[in-house]
DNA sequence: CTGAAAGCGCTTACAG
DNA sequence: CTGAAAGCGCTTACAG
């Protein structure tokens, strides 16, 4: 595959490399290169089919219009949706996107850090994973433009998109309790990223506010032992009867996905031996008997909000931490 | 974000730039480079946190160690995953992908790969929509390493990775013959795309075979249009009564998705009204009361085959066109 | 109105 | 064993 080069097209015209580039680049406006000689250039480089080497250009301008978007794992839908919408979004202003994924490994994030950084990206969107603090943190010491997505540390001046946590972790326990559930369960991730923490707080005070708080209803699950987590939770939960629990609100749309699994697999009754809320929509909800009410996330608000901040920190070349909290939205019917 | 490059570490060590080149690209085994000298050199790039600029590298090399991957929808889960285990893979021979959507629109396609080629990418693996034989070709003619997927143009001599097709279709049109089936309804997409052709063949020769063959039977679903046409294709096949059909093939995920939906809101009984087939498994079937037969296809393999097809054809720097077909497989249980 | 030249950060013959 | 130099394809002061 033979490239053609803007010297290609300087020869080809008779012309200087530099006019070529300053024609191509649409520079040649305040009456700087004639008429005759412009339109003759973009005349061949059309026919001549060039494309500028942007590998070339990147190294020249110190920038490679690419952003780099890392999130936790890409076959999952809400991060597949988010990506979809940032790419779309980025490219509108003339960016491409690298996607790349850690499944939750810190490891795995500093590596492909490494790589991105390598790769010169102009600045990044990262879904950081839990022990990744001290990886960010260098980011930010080192004032590479970076916007944190769905996560953040409150220890670190950075900008971050996000939503509503605790308030949706709220109103999901609140619609609970207003369908007359009385022992509701909490199944979250055990780990300590705020997103986390905060729903897991919206539950302990709505419950504690009704009355109703027992600390064993919550309960924690990892991220890579999750499906036997789950299941020994919701054993625990069932063990002698149903009556040991009439509400489950599943924080995060795979324990949901697993959870209800394991659920319909016991023979639990959903929405009549026990009623559940789920954080995130899922396409499956749609072919299930009862409806499953569920708390709706902003997905493409919250990617497009990132890639604003993002730009705006690029061209701005300085840094200014802001939270930047989107809310979501209980869907009951 | 001050970058540290080759130059930094020369000056740092005195000495010069092609020896820091040299010895941070491992060659300078050959007795070439003093111990000593190699063994300061790695310290110093460690302490100052080197990290090559691949722009650079790229641009002198020719090669940038990127693969573009152009799919239609990064956010139909088949494709997701498909990304997914591309990007693993490829990372494992130092090559990172950039992901793109085209929507299924030919002139999405062109464009995206003028980006990705403007961006220096060493191949690309496609999945091409319909209409864009002439975009394909052209990048044929201009011997770019290319390996498309999931479809494919018979005409033209590419690398493509594909599954048997008309088989799979074959053995999902004949496990419901099996069922006693004898209405068996065929919905696909309206397109002169060979997959889907293959699909549609394989359809009508099970049927014709069995002496059920009813052109009425066969709907043809466009793209940009799904749902209606979808909904149209049911009422129309449900006009009278249920027994004008007892079994549909649905010949894509998404048309499935759609097609099942609909069948649950017009209040069909699954598998006993009219039995199903689908292509593809969805997340969503393991909450559906009735159990849905699918054709399986080896993502992660497809997708191993591709890059493996694709790195051979970068370093061999021929393109020697090829199919090849991966085997499906019907679930049934 | 246009061209020659420097330089972005690398790699790789070539010379010593 | 090591360095000076060229060059990948661009852009951008600078000079005319």
């Amino acid at each position: 595959m033979e490239k053609v080069s803007i010297k290609n097209i300087a020869q080809r015209v008779g012309v200087s490399i530099a006019t070529v580039s300053l024609v191509l680049n649409g520079k040649d406006k305040k009456g700087r290169i004639g008429k005759d000689v412009a339109e003759t250039i973009r005349k061949v480089a059309k026919e001549l089919n060039y494309e500028p080497n942007h590998l070339a250009r990147g190294l020249r301008m110190g920038k490679s219009q690419t952003i780099g978007l890392v999130v936790a794992d890409i076959s999952n839908p809400f991060f597949a949706n988010m990506a979809f919408h940032i790419q779309e979004y980025a490219e509108q202003f003339g960016y491409s996107v690298m996607i790349t994924n850690t499944n939750e490994s810190d490891s795995k994030l500093s590596k492909i850090l490494d790589i991105l950084l390598g790769r010169q990206v102009d600045g990044l969107i990262i879904v950081p994973t839990e022990h990744s603090f001290e990886t960010i943190e260098k980011l930010v010491k080192k004032k590479v433009p970076l916007v944190l997505l769905d996560r953040w540390f409150p220890d670190l001046p950075t900008c971050h998109v996000v939503i509503d946590n605790y308030q949706a972790s709220r109103s999901a326990v609140q619609h609970l309790i207003d369908g007359k559930c009385k022992r509701i369960s909490f199944l979250g991730y055990h780990v300590h990223l705020p997103h986390m923490l905060e729903r897991a707080r919206g539950y302990a005070d709505v419950m504690q506010e009704a009355g109703l708080f027992d600390e064993k209803m919550m309960k924690g699950i990892n991220y890579h032992s999750m499906k036997p987590d789950i299941e020994h939770a919701l054993n625990d939960l069932f063990l002698h009867d149903k009556k040991q629990v009439d509400g489950i609100f599943f924080a995060n749309n795979s324990i949901s996905m697993l959870g209800i699994k394991y659920l319909l697999k016991m023979g639990v009754k959903l929405q009549e031996d026990v009623k559940i809320v789920c954080f995130d929509k899922s396409e499956a909800f749609d072919y299930m008997e009862h409806h499953i009410p569920y708390i709706l996330q902003p997905i493409p608000e919250m990617g497009k909000m990132a890639v604003d901040v993002l730009i705006s920190q690029i061209k701005q070349e300085i840094v200014t931490p802001s939270k930047i909290e989107l809310y979501t939205k209980l869907n009951i019917e």
